[in-house]
DNA sequence: ACTTGCATGTAAGTCGTTACATGATTGT
DNA sequence: ACAATCATGTAACGACTTACATGCAAGT
């Protein structure tokens, strides 16, 4: 949240929908986490509040301060932590043996399906983006998706072409 | 937990090792989270507890009944939802021009080490499962592993690359 | 009239970790 | 003697989601 206040005042509205249409396939965050997230975030003198009206909607845009910004450098400074991969897919194929051989076929046609359903909601989210973001390193990212997305297709893609 | 016991009856300390030395990089869980679930499946009527004393140690043994079987059926059925990436590093690429210049370099080369670090170690966790374990589901897993970190590997490095 | 989108928030619950707490056995 | 590993568990906390709750504005 503080690294996009970092470029410019947002509601946390906002905020939601920025992370739509860019950061969803990796990070997002639903509404009942961000509205109390601003809250703490205010307490703690990183976030400031601005409350406005505009066209007739109340606005609760939250700015953020020389304190949030020092907390963000610190975060951005450390080395990133290695993640896990997490996918439900995996867990299912390490217990293969104990699913019916003639299901698995199937059920790893129907999760490609959705793999590629996902890097074609990523192209097109690029293309958005590219007209309203110049900014190279939040179009990365999104690069970075598709490319993962891809690469999870063909590795899926031999794994069930050996099943046969 | 369930899948882990379709391979015969484990206690909790077991179960764990057996996610340290197999599943690790993709799913993992502390005694915290083990014992509980345990307590809260025998209650479910999924699994039934056999205590015994071996070499004077108390071992809680747990195994599998019908009931488990089928909701571990029914789950392994279902097709594997999408997941998200969740991956730090991208998190912070994508506030890179928040960042310093002179610094992204430098993160990403670490960064870099720790993964050419994990891809090491799931080398040697494969060679070493090769050795007791003949299932080719477990082994393939790893391998995925194997390529993701390859994979992430090489994706940074094009990125760092292109930092210069 | 009705639906979608804008806009904010609370409450309950899930999932999981870390820290704490205990104690025996095995290897050096 | 001491450290590592085996072995089980609880308590506090953190992160996050879903469901609930409200209400206005804009488009069809």
């Amino acid at each position: 949240m503080l690294g996009f206040l970092m470029d410019g005042p947002k509601t946390g509205y906002e905020i939601k929908k920025h992370m739509e249409h860019s950061t969803d396939f990796f990070y997002n965050t639903s509404p009942g986490s961000i509205y109390p997230a601003f809250q703490k975030l205010e307490k703690e003198g990183m976030v400031v509040m601005d409350q406005s009206v505009e066209g007739g909607r109340l606005k609760n845009r939250y700015s953020i301060t020389p304190i949030g910004k020092k907390a963000f450098n610190k975060w951005m400074g450390k080395k990133p932590a290695l993640s896990k991969i997490r996918d439900e897919a995996l867990l299912k194929i390490f217990f293969y043996s104990h699913f019916d051989r003639e299901k698995r076929r199937d059920q790893m046609d129907k999760y490609r399906v959705d793999i590629l359903g996902r890097v074609a909601e990523l192209k097109e989210l690029k293309k958005q983006l590219k007209k309203v973001e110049n900014n190279p390193f939040k179009l990365k990212t999104l690069d970075f998706g598709i490319e993962y997305y891809s690469f999870l297709n063909e590795w899926i893609g031999r794994f069930a072409e050996n099943l046969k």
